[in-house]
DNA sequence: CATGAATGAGCTTTCATTCAT
DNA sequence: GATGAATGAAAGCTCATTCAT
């Protein structure tokens, strides 16, 4: 946690530090993110670098909590009363939050990523680990109502479902990015999370169309 | 690409060498290994290894390449004939394959990993554009055939769905390796493979039986 | 010296800051005592510490000076008198003073030690070299009484003596502090005077016992 | 232990690394020696500096032995049959060639003060322990065979003593040293040896001279 | 009298790469 | 073809001290 010596600081040089951290992170990733680099930009000593932070862990940990904030602020009134929509329209509401966030901060959506394909890093793990739990605890209760309404299958592998439906958001995002350059005036996210949406649906077996009218 | 030198080193010397370099790149990841361990744990001079690899880089192309070649084993002689069978019997080897691949080779398929997540590195951002090409050239008549063939919905997004298929044999392998640890007894590929499959073809979405005996 | 505005500081503010000054040096020594670390165990701006002191070496000087009053208190009656009593009386004295002050103070006993046995600090050469003269001046006039006197053999080297003599007070207490760890319950301290005060007298050639009857 | 780079390298080189280092270590102590400092007065690349040692403390430790070996050199014949002497015959041999050798090298018996008097540092203390059980396995049977002779005490206290004798050593260094400065004409050692041997055989006690007309 | 942010030189150590032999 | 010593930039981090408020 960023020391006192941080959080009293003028919010502008606070804001210009974080950005500035935010950067480095998203262009280096964490082991390559340079401290020299990032006091450089932000044009503070090194010495007041640490002065703010214990060190560098704590700078980036400081940072992937004003991204979660950041992330928090995407979240549809919809998704906190889960009771009162039916379960694809509550998934929907998640990929289009977390769509619209990437949009709007791809630095930050990157910081994310590296902690969710993180394969060597400790601190980036408990990052991971922190995020699948709570992850799994969001989409179990939902779907077991969406069983019980008739919305979801009641043969699938809950487990594996879940696994899948957090997977499925990261894979919107990447083929957002993909196919959505920066700056891009075709930037809507709302083909890819339509597609996205009856990709987990139906899947892409050949459908008899006279037995599901609807959809 | 390493020099005349390596090729010409004793086969038993460079297989040192390979696989002392692929550990390392598996373990710490391409910016994060080192040279210096490298040649330490092969035995060879410093000044050896710039004979043989221009760089770091070379070497990580290398061993990229050799891992390419230990997968191309795995690749079942079913995929080579893909005329003869339907889209998800191709589809279901594919994904074999892909997991066999992890389950005998798991520092190999890290390797792979890094370079399907890269999000900062240009030589590891190179690779990966080349892999989502070749995939998408393996995929598209593929898919234009199943959907001739009356198996896939002719209504889908094609590169949309190349885009997942593509994702969900990396989704497979990650449930796999997250759900069956190193050295457990319960590390049959098939369920996750069943599991997926049915998910692609299928979705989640409650269905109404009477119509679908089949599957 | 300490500035003012430390002796004007509250005594229970003094202490505190005196004490936990008087622990980072002990523990750390001079050169490595972190004015930081002191500050934050005091409780203390960074800002105020430079307002009760000049420097680092500013707080050192007044803790030894402290230390110096401590000592002070243990300086038994007896060695004010010294004319009173005969020389190995006064020695015995002496060490004992030292002693029980280490046993009590040990942290205190450290920093004496630092000073004692410098060999690269300036600011510690100078408080040695005080050190030294003070000690030469306490015991010149009591050897020369003791030799009129028939207690010492006239035939020694003054200041080789007085040298031994401070050197034997530390090594009484080193020889102390090795045999006697922390929280021992044999931690008397007289026999170690009593084995340093016989080889001091007598040293350890072996004597024709009938000629010695006593001591 | 030095790495194999350093053992290689021509001797001069080698010398003169190794004199920088010790001026350093003598004149700051181990915890405030500078690497920067070395490589700049040794005229090498810092990187150069840690392709010969593991680290900071890997210098230290072998300019410790080679100050040990610099120091054997000066041990006498005598000590290396003590059968044939008697034990003060032995113990100013022993203290005659500690003072012969800081006289000739003074950085390198400051190293040794260094570890003598440490504090606070863990590398140095387990030197210390190591010299302290070496000092005491010499003495030992010196000391047994000595009272077996007669010409030891045999009422002292062993360990006190063994104690003593080894701070003797050092106490005569620090009078030589005190008494002679540097470059001195007058920089003869045996008179120190001789009060020092006669004050651990007589002690300072007035003796009635008839009774031992020798020493 | 108190505060604590700011400073930048300094620290030890690691790194990929070069090059003379 | 093999060797391994040399390099210096860069890394993360600590320090005593200053100074504006």
């Amino acid at each position: 946690m960023p020391k006192d010596t941080f959080l009293n600081l003028p919010e502008e040089k606070r804001r210009l530090i974080e950005e500035v951290s935010l950067d480095e992170f998203a262009e280096f990733g964490f082991n390559n993110a340079s401290i020299n680099r990032i006091v450089t930009a932000a044009g503070i000593a090194k010495g007041s670098f640490y002065q703010y932070f214990e060190d560098k862990a704590d700078v980036f940990m400081h940072i992937v909590a004003v991204v979660g904030q950041k992330k928090a602020e995407y979240i549809s009134p919809v998704l906190l009363n889960p009771e009162d929509h039916d379960f694809f329209t509550l998934l929907e509401e998640l990929y289009r939050s977390g769509l619209a966030f990437t949009k709007d901060h791809p630095k930050a959506s990157k910081i994310g990523f590296e902690i969710f394909n993180n394969q060597t890093n400790l601190l980036l793990d408990d990052l991971f680990q922190e995020n699948r739990r709570s992850g799994y605890a969001f989409f179990n209760p939902l779907i077991d109502k969406a069983i019980a309404r008739g919305e979801i299958d009641p043969d699938i592998d809950k487990p594996f479902i879940i696994h899948m439906l957090l997977e499925m958001q990261v894979a919107s995002i990447k083929f957002f990015l993909q196919n959505n350059e920066k700056g891009s005036l075709d930037d809507d996210i709302m083909p890819t999370i339509h597609l996205m949406l009856n990709f987990i649906k139906n899947g892409i077996h050949a459908k008899n169309k006279e037995n599901h009218p609807n959809d």
